[in-house]
DNA sequence: AAACCAACGGAAAAGCTTTTCCGTTGCAAA
DNA sequence: TTTGCAACGGAAAAGCTTTTCCGTTGGTTT
């Protein structure tokens, strides 16, 4: 595969190397002729710069690294395509790289994309509680941390809100008249759990609504447990006229159990659901009402951060900042209610 | 983010860069204690050899681009993975880049793979139907198709035997004594529709079991209408006492349905899925019999052929090839039946 | 003691582009 | 006609590594 190099099109055009450089780069003081000959020589040959030469020279690649430690899965692909279509517009290409927890692997995969000079790196985890920071091995390439955290000190991160997220939910439901709000979520030692549940509290507590231990359950996330969690609910439980859930999975167990044991929803029963899984909120009957956690968009701000980052080569890199992005109420059919909410509403 | 070149190293031990350059590399005659003293000094500089200036020199990246004409979704996940695994231990990185079914767009990013000089190409789809060619501007990279296959005709083409798979569901049906089969898959003018309908029909043909054509409908890949066709089999339809579903989420369709008219799975009907979607296969109830179509090996598969592709240079380029991996049938709980078969069972 | 060989490690080219610095060339001004 | 300037484009270094080809050095052989 012998590629066209500057060399030869130099001498295609009758002009030296120096010369077609300036010509594609737009650079230089150049007759318009000359311009023309050699981009028709180059465009002839098919001529493609070489990019490890020019990233050698520039002492810039043009690429990031993104090292996912956790499986690629459904929270990792609208961060990924957020991440992409931010980077796509800089021209920036992205390694992908998926170490496993080992932390040996980690630090090779890095070691690889520190060796290929990637300009910046990108760490995500399919879990939002603290990882390990990561081993940039005594280089200073900026990192960033989205849908992921580290205890590290000059490390910036990007979160959902989760805290709001649940206050947007529990201010839906009350705001729709709601007053005996259920919650059933996922394992507690989930961070996320824990500040889901206390927007939620935020939310109740300012409309004087009580929130009733007797009605929150954690579990697994899982469908199963939605069912379950539910049923023990209706079968033992004080009486309920809402579920907020702490996935769109558990909702969805919560939505099927209802529904054979005869209930509706929403008329005896609202849900909220979180994640905005598409796949699983929009096939639940009725459809989920549920918070989305705008991965997408927090993938987008972590790109475009990076590339700040990159450009601002001694960024603002000695503190610590924590962002945390806005989550979305997305309404469909699970609490009826008004379309007038629609997805305007985010958490302050 | 100046960092150390072999220049320092070779300093820092008193030898030449090329002495560095041998020592790390394991080449040339040298004392044993030459090459302690650079590695030391290596070691203490943390020293990274630039990729940009090997593969200069080497005329071979270690990297390749991954073309993926659709969005990130389920399929191309465990695609990803068997690729990534794959490539890993061959420390081969990748490029992920994700046009859209523009084609100028795909074209541009083909072109920035191409400056960075990969040594290779995978495309993926998400549908398995034929797309156009990758155009590779006058190159001669090596190219696979994954999951995708196109009508060029030099091209390597990986996908899973569609046809297997209806044979593998339709013969583990019958095998259990079903005899009225229903098929409810997705639309027509899926190419996967058609060949798992085949494979099906010869599983049936040989066991002279009829298919009977008022028992197969095709309709959206979605749950609601695997309610609505089984619902509309139920209503007024002949008798039946299995489903073969297009997918694994049409299959949960099925299921719902049937539970909720008071049908039993597996006792009054059978279901098989196909796609073996985890998290729909197993949190329907009961966990569905599912065929596997192994999107993991077929990422493998694909990238192990593309390594040797890339090594063998100028391998069997010129000609065609389109190869069909088996899938598997994974039997969970909606067909009852042996855990005899187990996931042991495989398409010729 | 002369000749030779093995072991060791240095010098330099190659790989491809960008960019700085200069040398020409042609024309206008004096 | 000479001087000067602007425009144009070439030469070469820089960026970093690998690899080939040689030159030294010290010891062995006869």
């Amino acid at each position: 595969m012998r590629l066209v190099t500057i060399h030869e099109v130099a001498r295609n055009a009758g002009v030296s190397i120096g010369t077609v450089s300036k010509v594609l780069n737009n650079q230089g003081q150049l007759r318009a002729e000359t311009r023309l000959r050699v981009r028709a020589a180059a465009e002839l040959l098919g001529f493609r710069p070489n990019d490890l030469a020019r990233s050698l020279h520039r002492k810039r690649t043009f690429t990031i690294g993104l090292v996912s430690s956790d499986r690629f899965g459904r929270f990792s692909i609208p961060l990924l395509e957020g991440i992409e279509d931010a980077l796509d517009s800089a021209r920036v290409a992205v390694f992908l790289c998926k170490p496993t927890d080992d932390p040996a692997h980690e630090r090779r995969h890095v070691e690889s994309l520190l060796a290929k000079r990637v300009d910046g790196l990108i760490v995500t985890s399919r879990r939002t509680d603290p990882r390990p920071p990561l081993d940039t091995l005594g280089t200073s390439v900026p990192v960033i941390y989205a849908y992921a955290q580290t205890a590290g000190a000059g490390a910036t991160c990007l979160l959902a809100d989760d805290e709001g997220g649940g206050y947007l939910a529990g201010r839906h439901l009350v705001g729709l008249g709601r007053t005996r709000i259920a919650h059933i979520t996922g394992p507690e030692r989930f961070a996320a759990v824990r500040e889901r549940r206390a927007g939620l509290s935020r939310a109740l507590a300012g409309a004087q609504v009580p929130l009733d231990p007797r009605l929150a359950s954690t579990g697994p996330w899982s469908e199963a447990w939605g069912r379950e969690a539910v049923g023990r609910l209706l079968d033992a439980g004080p009486p309920f006229d809402a579920v907020f859930c702490g996935s769109d999975q558990i909702a969805r167990g919560v939505a099927d159990c209802l529904r054979e044991r005869g209930l509706n929803v929403p008329d005896d029963v609202a849900i909220v659901g979180y994640d905005n899984w598409e796949i699983v909120a929009a096939a639940t009957r009725p459809p989920l009402t549920t918070i989305d956690p705008c991965l997408h968009e927090l993938g987008q701000a972590a790109a475009s951060r990076l590339l700040a980052m990159i450009d601002g080569d001694h960024g603002p890199a000695a503190t610590r900042h924590v962002v945390r992005l806005p989550c979305r109420l997305l309404v469909r059919a699970s609490c009826g209610g008004g379309s007038s909410l629609k997805t305007a509403d985010r958490a302050a």
